[in-house]
DNA sequence: ACATTTTTTGACGCTTCGTCATATTATCGC
DNA sequence: GCGATAATATGACGAAGCGTCAAAAAATGT
């Protein structure tokens, strides 16, 4: 429970020795991503991290709490990868529609270059899980997700301000970006467990995902409908105008795949 | 690995040995669920179940080849309990769209009761967890899937044949279920993790999940269009319909906790 | 140069999983 | 019924991992 480091450096002035702290604390990280990403999560232990940074497992407890509390602290900075894509998309020059459609591009990107993110995630939704995570490290997850659906819903609000997206009798902006939010997280998950959805007769989850969204938002009479509008298209474009770098490492990753 | 009964309960005459068997095999679950329901994951362990059925741990390792695999067991039971009440949506007496309607609304209910089966089946997505479930119960389990699958599925196709929903270019069946799955699925999770949603300036997630999927219809063009139907009224009418049984132990559910 | 505080270390205790040699029970031929 | 053989149950045990803490080492202050 204790982690009397990880305390100091969030205080404000950054002496040389909160520096260093912090420097360790994504070595750590850092450390443990690569065993995940090599291994798997099943391989990932404090004693093999320990090993890997060639420090003693006590050190890393001054850092986290706990197994759970560290993988947790990736989560975070997964989400602020996610916060600063999601924040280029909503200033995306276009329409409000195509704003949010990047958003949802930029999620399913972000997942496709780093899967083991998608697990991180779905192991720290767990209860069981979340139980053995620090108080301080949930609250700052809580804060980036605040901070993560402030922006979409952003996005929802400007749309609806400026008629493309019709106000209704219900409050809906908070149920659309529920609903994203959930059938993103939901595909991503599905997609991500070793089902082969393939085999169920399922398209890319990628796809259908596209899809899927746009038809949301057309239920939502989000303008311009896509039957007005050449989604390969949109897709295409926002894809390069938006999300090079991502597109860059994902080519990358296949090549060394084959 | 190993798990001498398990396969011999699979064969085709019961004798009255396997029935012994197969009972057991429930008794350890039920015992299992109960653990699990009073107590939560963290406290599920074999020793525990062992004490709690009156057997040593070696008779649950003759049932089960590890905790995992029991874990799955349990997600069949629930997959099992979910293709009835699907199946009886499925023939809900209708429109196409109620049909498939009333399908979401079992899927929300069942696990309103039953909310430790969420956890369970979120559990089991992780790869972590899968890998120590044993190739049986896996393909048992996608079995399980592959039916579930295919009754929502046939409800669209039903839609498509009778010309409630629109043909498109592209095949759509397999999109809109996988959505509708997906979006199901990811609430289920984000709504069973401790996340404080309303804090997050969000409604009650089945309440949302009700008008994202008949948003998400609407955008596939599923007659009739929820703008010309009275959407409580149908809600309300298919679960007193269909669900009479299920929200009463959801009452009981509520009672008690009060 | 010494005292005090901070940080690091890894051996240790504890929990849990899953196994396996042994004990117990069931089955069957006679 | 009875002894032999097969099936099943048992729980002590080894292995692995988490998290702790007293003691060692390093840093800091005087």
């Amino acid at each position: 429970m204790k982690c009397p480091i990880a305390k100091m450096i969030s205080s404000i002035a950054p002496s040389r020795k909160q520096r260093e702290l912090a420097q360790r604390d994504e070595l750590i990280l850092d450390a443990a991503q690569n065993i995940l990403h090599e291994q798997g999560y099943s391989y990932l232990t404090m004693d093999r991290i320990a090993e890997a940074v060639e420090y003693s497992k006590g050190t890393i407890y001054n850092h986290f709490s706990s197994k759970e509390d560290m993988v947790c602290s990736l989560c975070c900075r997964s989400v602020n990868s996610l916060i600063d894509m999601f924040s280029r998309a909503a200033e995306y020059e276009g329409s409000s529609r195509e704003r949010f459609s990047a958003i949802g591009i930029g999620y399913s990107l972000y997942h496709q270059v780093h899967p083991m993110a998608a697990q991180n995630v779905q192991i720290i939704k767990i209860n069981a899980v979340r139980e053995k995570i620090s108080e301080e490290k949930l609250a700052e997850m809580e804060l980036l997700e605040q901070r993560i659906i402030e922006i979409a819903l952003h996005v929802v609000n400007e749309a609806i301000d400026c008629g493309e997206l019709p106000k209704e009798t219900t409050p809906i902006a908070n149920s659309i970006v529920f609903g994203c939010w959930s059938m993103y997280f939901g595909a991503l998950i599905l997609e991500n467990s070793d089902i082969p959805l393939e085999d169920l007769g399922f398209s890319p989850a990628v796809q259908m995902l596209w899809l899927n969204t746009q038809k949301f938002l057309d239920g939502y009479n989000w303008l311009p409908l896509s039957s007005d509008t050449d989604n390969e298209a949109m897709f295409n474009k926002i894809t390069s105008d938006l999300y090079t770098h991502e597109i860059e490492l994902l080519n990358k990753k296949r090549k060394k795949q084959s």
